[in-house]
DNA sequence: TGTACATCAGTGAACGCGCGTTCACTGATGTAC
DNA sequence: TGTACATCAGTGAACGCGCGTTCACTGATGTAC
């Protein structure tokens, strides 16, 4: 209640797109403001005191999202050396596909997390419709190998998260994700190191 | 206005769950039962005349789904040679990354349609949970291809339709569909049949 | 085959509820002297 | 440094609206004779 300091203000913002950058990739947008601000522990009215609009917020928490992951993860690709780039290519693979991944939405990868609502809502700002676009650019490049330029290895990546959670709780779920890491360790790695590993 | 002929009526109840079937795929499971029955040219209030509620319609519209799918679709790949298990692969290929496949959710593979609404539900009927995943198998077993069971190739699939319909109206759509297709037509095919097609 | 009555698919108003958004109000913060 | 006043972040009730669902009503269909 009453005013609350500058700082204060400025912290709360960040902690709504934040929240709401986590809460979107989980849920999708259609996640209520008053939701949102109760999980922050706040009231649905101050809202509007920092957003024009709840369709203002869903653009600045897609942009969170990319600059969040953007940040710590790798340096764009530019200027590594072959094994460097291999090793960052492995990583992402692997965390990709993980079972944690798989879990944690909210803090996963949004080009899975805004890929359902993207592709629904063909209105949506022509900002954020940029963003993704670069972030889907960002992560191919980061699988590229040698003739392969990565969008196919990142198909398989987002199609396996998103059959991995749709079938979550029975035991496809997991086999969905160890098929893809197979594909993907054996296929563009010169030699194959799996192959039917169940 | 008035009562309906049981013929009618019957019709009329088909008639909501195909359309069901169609607009969940398009829009999202939260498509309104008043916007459904409106599509239909009915009314909302006589829903409940043939259905327990909206769950209810859910989960026979993803069963429908399935089954109008499966319907005009490979035989399950039981006792087909491998020269007709070949053609049907390479067709599914082709139908899943075509443009019409992209544009056309509603009339699309049920697999892609749900994932995203059964990903964010996990309290999904468990009738609807079992229909997905035997769709996940007959998917993957129609992809299968000698040592692969056509998991990874189903992973691709669906990530690159979920890709190209977020990015839809930009050329990356179009350079993902492209991208996944040769990917899955040089990789299991034995003779490498596509390569730098741009 | 024709008449009399019960059935019940579809109508449209209404329910409680949650949505995005607005607004009068509060009172600590920030500023002016 | 201390006091007086303006500012404005956050509160909570309220708005119109659309949601899923209910219900009294209608009148053609189906049935009994």
């Amino acid at each position: 209640m009453g005013r609350v300091s500058r700082a204060q203000a400025q912290e709360n913002r960040q902690r709504v797109v934040a929240t709401a950058s986590r809460m979107f990739r989980e849920k999708g947008t259609a996640v209520s403001v008053a939701d949102l601000m109760k999980t922050i522990g706040l009231t649905h009215g101050g809202f509007y005191k920092q957003f024009a609009s709840k369709d203002d917020l869903v653009d600045e928490a897609i942009a969170h999202a990319f600059a969040d992951q953007g940040a710590h993860q790798a340096a764009d690709g530019t200027d590594e050396s072959a094994e460097e780039h291999e090793a960052v290519r492995q990583k992402m693979i692997e965390d990709y596909l993980s079972i944690w991944h798989r879990d944690h939405p909210g803090e996963g990868c949004p080009v899975s997390g805004f890929a359902a609502d993207l592709g629904r809502e063909p209105d949506q700002a022509a900002r954020s419709r940029d963003l993704y676009i670069n972030g889907v650019r960002n992560r191919a490049a980061r699988l590229a190998t040698g003739d392969d330029d990565g969008m196919a290895q990142l198909c398989t990546l987002v199609g396996a998260l998103a059959l991995a959670r749709a079938t979550r709780g029975n035991p496809i779920s997991e086999e969905v994700l160890r098929a893809a890491l197979t594909a993907l360790t054996e296929n563009t790695n010169g030699q194959s190191e799996a192959q039917g590993t169940d």
